[in-house]
DNA sequence: ATTATATCCTGATCGC
DNA sequence: TGCGATCAGGATATAA
């Protein structure tokens, strides 16, 4: 009987954009956005346009044809467009891509079945594909509701004391801990996997359990993965394209994430496949 | 306060 | 060959 035959059905396995990724869409739109003029909004999924505009107010309060495109920046895991009217109030459009969201411009790099929603610009269009439909926009009126609870991992903000204060409480496995979003942003699960790999921490240990030194090497570790990433465009595991229907690079130096069964890089001793809060 | 569970959604895969 | 059932995956709301 097939007892033991653990197959690691890795193909199917997937991932959302991490930090990395979304920087690398939010780094190649800034340029081309900004200074483009919003002429139409168009949304291919209902779902989509009900989450879009701010609770409790009617869209036609907002009308957005006219506004032109100012800071495109990352903050978390998200896209954020400023869109400007002279002599109004800023309104942010926040994007999401959550599981298998791409934001490209004038590129249709996928079926259009899956396209969710158009940007039309007065120099292209940014599309929104999205196959599984978990992908959140948002129309903000506020700052403040888009500045994250978790710090960011590359700021200066994260020093290993302050790390050190945050994993202090927690009983949770360190894995479990890296994927949450209120204490750092942006880890999903390839990173954190590629992490605590590279400093040498088992994901089953306790975030609150770890030694001085374990922490300066956990972020240490951290901020390097995280840059090196984003200067190789990000991981395309499966569906992963940047704003121009291109994959990243950064799965060819992965040593840890969808490689259960296969020999370890540094010792060969082979790879253990392990699942924590629902994830491989 | 912290942590576990259900939910969302689709395509791929599995069993019959 | 086809059909229905099952499942992965992150964030969030809700429950414990």
């Amino acid at each position: 009987m097939g007892r033991s035959s653990k197959v690691c059905s890795s193909a199917t396995s997937e991932t959302m954009p991490e930090l990395p990724e979304v920087e690398t869409v939010a780094r190649q739109l800034a340029p081309t956005l900004k200074g483009q003029k919003l002429l139409k909004v168009d949304f291919l999924d209902t779902k989509l346009e009900r989450t879009f505009w701010p609770p409790g107010s009617l869209p036609a309060a907002f009308p957005l044809a006219g506004r032109s495109i100012g800071n495109v920046q990352r903050i978390g895991k998200q896209v954020v467009l400023t869109l400007e009217e002279p002599g109004q109030k800023p309104l942010w459009l926040a994007v999401h891509l959550r599981m298998t969201g791409r934001l490209v411009f004038d590129v249709e790099p996928q079926e259009p079945k899956h396209l969710r929603a158009r940007f039309k610009l007065d120099g292209g269009e940014l599309l929104f594909f999205d196959t599984r439909r978990f992908g959140v926009i948002k129309l903000h009126q506020e700052m403040a509701e888009l500045v994250p609870t978790g710090i960011e991992p590359l700021s200066n903000e994260l020093t290993s004391p302050r790390l050190a204060s945050l994993l202090k409480k927690s009983r949770q496995p360190i894995k479990t801990w890296l994927l949450r979003q209120d204490r750092l942003v942006g880890l999903g699960n390839i990173y954190a996997s590629e992490i605590l790999f590279a400093c040498a921490i088992h994901p089953e240990r306790a975030a609150g359990s770890l030694s001085e030194c374990e922490i300066r090497r956990l972020r240490r570790a951290t901020r390097a993965i995280l840059r090196r990433a984003i200067s190789h465009q990000g991981t395309t595991f499966s569906d992963y394209r940047d704003s121009r229907g291109n994959k990243g690079s950064f799965q060819n130096l992965l040593h840890v994430y969808g490689k259960g069964g296969e020999p370890c890089k540094k010792c060969e001793t082979l790879l253990v496949r392990l699942v924590q809060s629902g994830r491989s």
